[in-house]
DNA sequence: ATGACGATTTACT
DNA sequence: GTAAATCGTCATA
């Protein structure tokens, strides 16, 4: 298979999370939908999860099964899983096979393909209500504008086809701003850590804790 | 077989 | 600010 120009390697993501959830900020995040309709978005707003070490990650303590599999693929693979009982949530996994660290995708700045959004959102909230900026400001949100779910889980995101990522606009690193990550407290001292990355005054940025954040 | 629990979103007070 | 929605997965038995 031909290598897109723009897509980006293997040794891209072969980075440790915290690394890479910082370059992943910027980049376009691409859904190719069997239908011919192409949806993209930048990436703005990203979590690391370090592993087996880190008391917020599905991976902790070394936890391997049937449902974060994908954590332990190669990095640059995927690993959506689903929450609540009604979300699906992207993550990029980082690192190599075996170390199972990763970066959830928590907010988007929609490009391409918005009117799909749209359509894609319609029905979690009212039609009429729905402005640009609910598209894509969460990381379930983002699932659901790019119909991502569970049949997604596991791709692989270099020479991806239905869903890749693209180089953009690069983020400075005075433009990142770092937080806590958002509700995983019951990761006791893990949720203190700063961990969670985002473009600062982007209007994509998900809101809840606004505070707790400060430049670097 | 059963029970507890979410890496969330939405609507409502 | 608070609470409901909603169900697959996992740990325990």
């Amino acid at each position: 298979m031909e290598r897109k120009l723009s897509s980006l390697q293997r040794r891209f993501f072969r980075r440790d999370p915290v690394t890479l959830a910082r370059a992943l900020l910027g980049l376009r995040l691409v859904r190719r939908l069997g239908d011919g309709v192409e949806l993209s978005g930048r990436i703005v707003e990203t979590e690391a999860y370090l592993g087996i070490r880190d008391r917020a990650a599905h991976s902790f303590g070394g936890r391997r099964t049937k449902r974060n599999g994908s954590m332990w693929l190669d990095g640059g693979h995927v690993y959506v899983y689903f929450t609540y009982g009604m979300h699906w949530l992207l993550n990029i996994v980082s690192e190599r096979e075996g170390q199972p660290t990763a970066c959830l995708i928590r907010a988007l700045e929609p490009l391409d393909g918005v009117e799909a959004m749209r359509q894609n959102r319609a029905g979690k909230i009212s039609l009429e209500r729905l402005k640009d900026v609910d598209l894509c400001s969460g990381p379930a949100k983002l699932t659901d504008a790019f119909r991502i779910d569970g049949k997604q889980d596991g791709l692989d995101l270099v020479d991806g086809e239905e869903l890749y990522l693209e180089r953009g606009r690069s983020v400075t690193a005075d433009r990142i701003v770092t937080s806590t990550r958002i509700g995983v407290a019951y990761g006791r001292e893990w949720a203190k850590r700063r961990l969670r990355f985002y473009v600062r005054d982007d209007p994509n940025v998900s809101v809840r804790s606004a505070h707790a954040a400060t430049r670097r």
